[in-house]
RNA sequence: GCGCCGUUAGCUCAAUUGGCAGAGCAGCUGGCUCUUAACCAGCGGGUUCGGGGUUCGAGUCCCUGACGGCGCACCA
């Protein structure tokens, strides 16, 4: 097995994850206007190639710390939030007065600056908007003036002064006073066309600025992981870390990322998966267990997968396949009412998805057989499954067996139209080395596999605890990986040793968060991560 | 990894057969004490992704590289 991943191992000597000297200086500058943001003091003359409104900005900063202010000072303090402020006095009429003077901040999103009477909106973080209004006669000729000189649309301003309602009935404060908070030096796209793909991955901060939808899913994100850690904790589960950087990889099929430690002069294995972690902590008595973090696959990327991505997995001890069945069913069921008050979830696409009740239940060998219009099952002979796979045009990998063949089978024609929840039960064993034998069925291993919207959502298993079998399976697996697998994996020693120390029963369940928010939403992949791996710029 | 398409001002986009690189917003100057994508007058802003080539002349054609999108392959 050494073999199979001995140029893995080589390839990753010369691109290790990790940087020594912590140093991480770009060779180039990332684009023209980025040379001048350096800190090294002997390109002045560069200066004058800055875009006209970066350098105005900076012109600006220069203004203000010239004339004893402060374009980014600390302990900036505000009395009350945007938002409590538009609970608080949220009904006032047109043109009323509150008396109570407030000291507001926020970003700038627009400016309306006229001779003698200023507008401004800023917004704080969640996107609550609030005026602002400057005029002449409450903060004088020079704080006016200096207002309009030094003050534009994505900086961060702080305002002390009444709240009034405008003539309109805007909610606004009435300024005696303001302050620069924070000086921005790029300005922000504009408001009323929607932003480029690319910036907004790359520059989700931008995204996160700009757009609600943006601001939306990151804080759905955050109520969806809480749903999931809330009904675990409720249902006596124990949340743990195991590692990130293993010695092997292993408890999925998948290529790893490979990395180096310099202190122990040793390539490591960035997980592919937390499972035979997961079930020592089992082995140790920690009966019911999850985590909640990332693996990472050195494989493709699309609308569906990212090279790293979150997933949840939870083992309960004297469980099984049908338990974890419908542990996974409250926790999607729990994360959609928590999230958006329902199971009937709407996309954003429009489309409405019901994700409650009872979902779907369908053998895979059922499934296949159904789309196939042909009976098969676990003991339908190698050559026959050929043969059809021949007829539905897809391509045989020689290296499959005849369980693998019949599951690649399942992808092509069947997983496209599961859009309901559906669990699909019953795997063979020749492709589920982790999963104990059903206990009726030979040949067949207690697995289901849960599809929403063509996507496989999660996972979940009567786990093997016999390490006679567990070991034999392994090997079985280092055997693929001599006949040129190289996602097998190699031998868990370590692991084994646990399991010989004895396993509860035990069942076991994976879920991707990611793909979850993204069954939740009908977002791509990439919307669901706040900053998804993207090359390099330049 | 393979194929197709794309990359132009701060942002979103135009530019006819290869013939002076433009608009809206944003910015700058001036005006306006109730503006909401204000309005009025004026002004500036470009390595057309990088490199090479063809041509009197290249945003446009050819070669090459980078990045992105879509499809395929791989995967969850």
């Amino acid at each position: 097995m050494s073999t199979a991943i001995s140029p893995v191992r080589n390839a990753a000597s010369r691109h290790t994850v990790g940087r020594p000297t912590g140093r991480c200086r770009r060779e180039r500058p990332r684009d023209r206007n980025e040379r001048y943001v350096t800190e090294n003091p002997s390109t002045p003359a560069l200066e004058d190639d800055l875009p006209e409104q970066m350098k105005v900005r900076r012109d600006k900063r220069a203004a203000l710390l010239g004339e004893g202010g402060k374009p980014y000072p600390l302990g900036v303090k505000r009395s009350v939030t945007l938002a409590r402020l538009r609970a608080t006095y949220g009904d006032l009429g047109a043109g009323e007065s509150t008396g109570e003077t407030v000291t507001v901040a926020g970003r700038v999103m627009f400016v309306r600056n006229t001779g003698k009477l200023c507008f401004a909106t800023v917004r704080e973080g969640d996107g609550t908007e609030l005026q602002l209004m400057l005029s002449l006669a409450k903060v004088g000729e020079q704080a006016l003036a200096d207002w309009k000189r030094l003050v534009d649309i994505g900086d961060t301003v702080a305002v002390t002064g009444e709240v009034v309602s405008s003539r309109r009935g805007e909610l606004s404060v009435m300024a005696d006073s303001w302050t620069m908070a924070a000086k921005a030096l790029r300005p922000l796209p504009v408001a009323h066309k929607p932003l480029g793909e690319e910036t907004r991955v790359r520059q989700r901060y931008v995204d996160l600025i700009m757009r609600p939808e943006a601001r939306r899913n990151a804080r759905q994100r955050s109520t969806v992981t809480r749903a999931l850690r809330d009904i675990l904790h409720d249902a006596d589960y124990i949340e743990v870390e195991t590692p990130m950087l293993q010695v092997l990889h292993g408890g999925a099929t998948a290529r790893p990322f490979v990395t180096h430690s310099n202190a122990f002069d040793l390539d490591l294995y960035l997980r592919i998966a937390p499972e035979l972690y997961l079930k020592r902590c089992l082995v140790g008595g920690i009966e019911k267990v999850f985590e909640i973090n990332r693996n990472f696959r050195n494989e493709g990327a699309d609308s569906s997968h990212s090279p790293e991505f979150a997933m949840l997995e939870a083992y309960e001890a004297f469980g099984d396949y049908q338990t974890m069945a419908s542990l996974i069913t409250s926790l999607v069921q729990g994360a959609a009412t928590r999230t958006f008050g329902s199971t009937l979830v709407r996309h954003v696409d429009g489309v409405e998805l019901d994700l409650g009740g009872q979902w779907r239940r369908v053998t895979l060998f059922d499934a296949i057989s159904e789309a196939l219009g042909e009976t098969v099952t676990i003991d339908t002979p190698y050559e026959t499954l050929v043969s059809y796979a021949e007829k539905t045009d897809l391509g045989v990998d020689p290296v499959w067996g005849p369980g693998k063949l019949a599951e690649e089978l399942f992808e092509h024609l069947v997983v496209d139209s599961l859009i309901e929840p559906t669990f699909v039960f019953d795997y063979p064993e020749e492709t589920s080395p982790l999963t104990a034998a059903h206990r009726e069925a030979p040949g067949l291993t207690e697995k289901w596999d849960l599809y929403v919207r063509g996507v496989e959502l999660g996972t979940g298993y009567s786990e093997l605890n016999d390490p006679v079998v567990q070991r034999e399976r392994f090997v079985q697996q280092a055997a693929l990986a001599s006949r040129g697998d190289d996602e097998a994996m190699p031998l868990d020693e370590d692991f084994l040793r646990a399991m010989e120390y004895g396993m509860p029963p035990a069942g076991g369940m994976g879920m991707g968060i990611d793909r979850l928010l993204m069954a939740l939403t009908g977002l791509g992949i990439r919307e669901t991560i706040l900053f998804p791996l993207v090359k390099p710029e330049v």
